[in-house]
DNA sequence: ACTTAAGTTTACGTTAACGTAAACGTCAAT
DNA sequence: ATTGACGTTTACGTTAACGTAAACTTAAGT
C-alpha cells in the first residue's frame, strides 16, 4: 500500500499543528497535495515534507531554510553547476548544525549548574526573602548579577 | 580588573549584531547597562547576558525564552516554591534540547545522503536537463518527489 | 572652529508565521 | 430535513524581532 493518503486533520493531529498551518504551508508552495473534489489529500511524500519543515523549525530554521533543505532532495536542480553550489550549502549547513550542537551542550551544562544550585538551596533551606518583595512590578529595571 | 566595561559598538562588533539590536534588548529589559553621562557602559555580566541570548537564538529560542533561562541564574526568584517550579522548567528545557539534538543528528544524516547523491551525480556526469527549463517562474505549483 | 565618529531618543516600517473570523459546501447520521 | 463534523476560500489581525530614518548631542582629532 504505497499510495496511502492522509486528510488534513489527521496530519494536523499527528503533528500537533492546526489545519490552518498546513494550508499556510501550501500557500507558500511548500507542499502541494492532490485534490479529491474539493478536499485535500496528502501523500506520504507530503507528510515527509511537513516532518522536515517541523524538524527544521524546532532547531530554529525559517520556513524558507527548510524549503532549501528539502529542495536538496529535488532532482530538478541537479545540473553540474548547481551541484557544486549545493555541496557548499550542505557544508555551510553542516557547520551551522555543529555550532548548534555546541550551543545545546553549553545550555545543558548551564542547566546542570542551575539545578545544582536549586537543590543545594532547597537542602540548606535558604529561604532568604526578607522584605517579601512588596514591589509588584518595579519596571524590572533592576537586574541581577549572574 | 574585574570591572571591565564595553561600549555598545564594541559589543555589536564582537557579536556581529547592530547597536540597534542591543538597544532593543534593553528596551525589553533583558539588559540594563550603566550610564556614563548619556553613553551606555556594559559590564561583563551584560556581555554574558547577550551571549546567552544569542546562543538561545541560534537554537531557535525566542527572546522571552532566553530571558527565562537567564532568570534561572537570578537569585531573586529563589524561594522554595519557585525552586521546585524551576527544577521542572529545567527538566522540560532539557527534554527540548534532547529533541533538538536528535533533530540535528537527523538533519546531518540527511545531509550525508544529499552529499552522496551530489557526488554520485557529478561522477556519472548525469546532466539531465533536456528542455533547459524555459519557464521563468511557473508559480512553483509543481513539486517534486523526495 | 570645524569636521568626523559615535552615541542618543523617538517613531514608523517590515517580515515571518501563523491566528481568527466570516461565510459557505458536503456528507453521514439522527 | 436538519444537525454536526469536517472541509473550503478569503481576508484581515497579530506578535516578535528587529530595520530604517530623522533629528539631535558629545567627544575627539586637526
Amino acid at each position: 500500500m504505497p499510495d496511502k493518503t492522509y486528510t488534513i486533520s489527521a496530519l494536523a493531529k499527528e503533528f500537533g499543528i492546526t489545519t490552518r498551518t498546513i494550508r499556510f504551508y501550501e500557500e507558500k508552495s511548500m507542499i502541494s497535495p492532490m485534490r479529491e473534489g474539493q478536499k485535500r489529500l496528502y501523500s506520504p511524500a507530503d507528510r515527509a515534507r511537513i516532518k522536515l519543515i517541523l524538524r527544521g523549525k524546532r532547531i530554529g530554521m525559517t520556513l524558507q531554510e527548510s524549503v532549501d533543505v528539502i529542495d536538496m532532495y529535488d532532482p530538478e536542480h541537479n545540473n553540474a553547476d548547481q551541484l557544486h553550489a549545493l555541496i557548499n550549502v550542505v557544508k555551510q549547513r553542516r557547520e551551522n548544525l555543529r555550532q548548534q550542537k555546541k550551543d545545546i551542550d553549553d545550555m545543558l551544562a548551564g542547566l546542570d549548574e542551575v539545578q545544582s544550585l536549586c537543590e543545594q538551596a532547597l537542602a540548606t533551606g535558604t529561604t532568604d526573602n526578607p522584605t517579601l518583595t512588596p514591589n509588584p512590578n518595579p519596571n524590572k529595571a533592576d537586574r541581577k548579577p549572574l
